[in-house]
DNA sequence: CTGCCATTTCAAATTTTGTTGAATCAGTGT
DNA sequence: ACACTGATTCAACAAAATTTGAAATGGCAG
C-alpha cells in the first residue's frame, strides 16, 4: 500500500508532534481530505465534559452486580434489605454500590419510615431499554 | 410504617440466611406479593452470563478516551496512526485501549500494508447511537 | 430521652485497571 | 537475508476501584 507523508496538523513546520512524523495509507488520506482533512477529527468527537459524563454513567453500569440491581428494582422501587435477600451482600458493600448507581443519576432513594427504597429514575429505565 | 415479618425465600426455617431476618415495609411486601413474591425477583434479572457480557461493554466505554476513539471512526476508519494524531499518547498506551475496545467485540482491526485499520463493529456502531 | 433497627460512612486492606518504556512482532522494500 | 516502519506485547509500577469490618447516622416506638 501506497504511502504518504502528511505535516503535522495540515500545517507546515510549527506544531510538529516529539519524534518523527509517521506516514499515513494514502487510501486513509483521501477520505481523510474529503471529510475535512486532520483539523476536522475534532468535529467528530463530542467535547470533554460530555465524553466524562457518558463514561460515568457507563462505568456505574460496568458491573454484574449493580446491573442486577438495576434489574431488580426495575418492575417495583424496593427497600435495602429487600434487594439483599436476592444479593446476600454485606451491609456496606451494598450500600457502596447504591452509592455509585445514584451518584451516576441512575436511581434514587427516599427514606420510608425505617427504611429507604431504591427506584430507578427515568434515566436508569433509558439505560435498561 | 407498618413492618412484616417475612421467612426467607417463602419457605419457613430451612434456607434461613446468617443472622436475624429482617423485617420489610408492609407495603413492599404487598406488591412484591403480587408480582410473585420474593422467589420471583429471580426472574426480573437476567442470567450471570448475560449481566456479564453486557458489563464487559459497559465497562470499555466507561472511558473518555476509548469514548473519543470510537467517535473518530465512526466516520471512517482510521489506522493507528492517524487516531494517534488525534489523541497524542504513548503508542503502548493507545495499543492497550484499542485492545480493550477490540476484546469487547466494539472494533475490529485489519492489516494493511504496514499499518493495521480499525473501524467500529455494527455493536460498536450501535453503541453510539 | 432511650433503645432499637435499617442503612450509611469511614479508614485500612485488597484487587483491578491503567501507565511506562523496553523489547518484540508483522509487513514492505532493498 | 537485512533494515525499516507501524503497531503490539510484556513486566514493573502507579493509580483507582472494590471489599471489609467497625463505628456513626437517621428515623421510630416506647
Amino acid at each position: 500500500m501506497k504511502r504518504v507523508t502528511l505535516s503535522c496538523c495540515g500545517k507546515t513546520a510549527k506544531c510538529k508532534p516529539e519524534g518523527k512524523v509517521q506516514d499515513i495509507p494514502e487510501q486513509i488520506q483521501q477520505e481523510l481530505d474529503r471529510l475535512g482533512g486532520l483539523d476536522a477529527l475534532t468535529e467528530r468527537v463530542p467535547p470533554a465534559t460530555e465524553l466524562e459524563e457518558k463514561s460515568r454513567v457507563y462505568h456505574a453500569l460496568s458491573d454484574p452486580l449493580r446491573l442486577s440491581i438495576l434489574y431488580l428494582i426495575r418492575d417495583q422501587p424496593l427497600c435495602v434489605c429487600v434487594i439483599n435477600r436476592f444479593t446476600r451482600l454485606s451491609g456496606s458493600k451494598l450500600s457502596y454500590h447504591l452509592n455509585i448507581l445514584k451518584e451516576s443519576g441512575l436511581i434514587e432513594g427516599e427514606y420510608h419510615g425505617n427504611w429507604i427504597i431504591y427506584s430507578l429514575t427515568e434515566k436508569g429505565q433509558t439505560c435498561l431499554d
